[in-house]
DNA sequence: AATTCATATGAAAAATAATTCATATCAAAA
DNA sequence: TTTTGATATGAATTATTTTTCATATGAATT
């Protein structure tokens, strides 16, 4: 796999809105304005984001009447964050270097 | 966990140059000049990139002389790079829109 | 077919991140 | 203790992303 892609992946989870959004699909679908509203985000915004994430596939969406509707494509999601959870109660728990933006320490 | 900690994680791994630095530390840890030469990155570029990779527990590193030797915290990269590309695989394969850059299509 | 509600789009502005360059630090060797 | 090799740092530039705003599109309702 081109390095390329993992880039795009990735860049689609390293951004508090879109990973809002994606935190905001966890428990169940939402149309844009939903999201737009339970995240804070202009609904323009949130529409960007979500171009982006679904043309990366980390979301999905169907149209229902004139609203669509976003879902989370767990598959994938759920067991990376799960991963980064783990990576950070591992090597963050407390003696980490002031940088570490993943630290609780921050 | 924050979502700023994903942020900051998935950063990490949403930029050309340090996945070029990671997928360098593969087989074998190095230092930094053999991975600016081998990836063709200024020392400089590599060297902040690295600080930063550091910070988040990504890559380790230890004194060695004058060098400095990195090599890659494989239990958390391996397994997220190994989801990606199932994810990669089972989405991308073919029927991918125009824009989603993690596709062979590009 | 006009209006309304919901979402998408494009261009401009604002914010962030990456790169470069010059130089500092730091460890070993001469 | 100066020189050399290796890496780190900071500030300035450049490049990339995000956000915003105005508006277009599209689907249902009247």
């Amino acid at each position: 796999m081109k390095n390329n892609s993992y880039q795009n992946f990735f860049a689609n989870l390293a951004n508090k809105s879109k990973l809002d959004i994606l935190l905001s699909l966890k428990d169940k679908p939402l149309s844009v304005n939903e999201i737009a509203k339970k995240i804070k985000e202009e609904q323009s915004n949130v529409s960007h984001h979500l171009k982006s994430l679904s043309d990366c596939h980390i979301v999905y969406s169907k149209k229902q009447g004139k609203k669509r509707i976003y879902s989370l494509n767990n598959k994938t999601i759920s067991p990376i964050l799960k991963l980064v959870q783990t990576h950070a109660a591992k090597n963050c728990s407390d003696g980490c270097s002031k940088n570490c933006k993943g630290c609780s320490n921050e």
